[in-house]
DNA sequence: TGTACATCAGTGAACGCGCGTTCACTGATGTAC
DNA sequence: TGTACATCAGTGAACGCGCGTTCACTGATGTAC
């Protein structure tokens, strides 16, 4: 079993991360990758079989991080709008904090290397806040949940370009979520 | 002036549409267009300067006719609800009818030829919604109008890989719109 | 009508380039006895 | 403690390949006189 946590497998993705924050997936080489991180190109191959696996790991790292973020910001809370509230501000403001964000949310839907990775991510997020939505009133649940993930990942894309929080956008789609009746 | 309805251009901007119907945008190469359209390697340069500028010619067409359809659907409307939920109709029903919706939708966004084009082709598309909205009672509707293109635009990616409408994501997305007090 | 020239879409071989991947090798560290 | 061997991360030159782009050329059509 490969040590995943091994320094220089680690610095691969640091420095895909890093790249990630200034080209789309596609544009990133191992090459670019290699000069990066410091090492020698056959390095490469020890810690990743191929690029699509790299690219796989790539995203996991990401998406792992943010949904450590989204835990710590609502352990212990009851399903509800406020829950959702949290959950949503943590992954938007973990897209400020994070490396790689640009990439991640312009380019990974359409990289056929993660296209399956990326979906089933967004499935969790959504998996993940059925039961808020459900105790906000949203009968049946599951396809708001999946509007909200497009739509927090819209909200990050336009706060990525902004370099800032975009207030109207988050109050907006608060607003829509807004409990019914 | 080069000619924009010539036929040998319409047949490679075709063969593009049809191939980013099964692969990426960052897939499709030179010679797979022109392979696809029975012409010479060469053939290609005499009507694009570059393989960036045909990404753009073929985005460009496949949204302008996008819009048609759209316009068509809601011509003499007054805005507001209806003429809201008939642009998203036919937008949604649009993306099963017409070729290379796949790529657009998926891969269009981080492709940095055409990013900036996507990105304006969802402003104009938000821009066009701003009445309805406001007329629906939503304050602003402008920051409203971007979630709703994104939740369109998820919907319609949904839809792909369904291979037909999604009633239960359409609907919701009318129930989240729904009118306010 | 016939001749000379201009225009321009189309051709396809050829180009250099950067890519992902391979592989024989190095050298440090650990293990056995 | 010393020797022999195994393990394995790391190296970097080399590979073949497919890519985007170029360019000298062809041939059909239009225009001038």
């Amino acid at each position: 079993m490969p040590d995943v946590t091994h320094p220089t497998r680690a610095a691969l993705l640091d420095a895909g991360l890093t790249l990630a924050d200034e080209r789309s997936l596609g544009a990133i080489s191992v090459d670019d990758v290699v000069r990066h991180a410091h090492v020698a190109k056959g390095t490469f191959y020890v810690h990743f079989p191929d690029r699509a696996a790299f690219l796989v790991a790539l995203h996991a790292r990401f998406h792992d991080e943010l949904r450590a973020r989204i835990r710590a910001a609502t352990t212990g809370q009851p399903p509800g709008a406020e829950r959702l509230r949290r959950s949503i501000t943590a992954y938007l403001d973990g897209c400020h904090e994070l490396a790689g964000v640009k990439a991640m949310l312009a380019s990974a839907r359409g990289e056929p290397a993660i296209a399956q990775a990326v979906a089933a991510s967004n499935d969790r997020f959504a998996t993940a806040g059925v039961d808020d939505l459900a105790a906000m009133g949203h009968r049946p649940p599951a396809p708001v949940a999946r509007l909200v993930v497009a739509m927090a990942a819209e909200i990050a894309l336009v706060e990525l370009e902004r370099g800032a929080p975009d207030r109207a956008m988050r109050r907006a789609l608060f607003q829509l979520l807004a409990p019914r009746g």
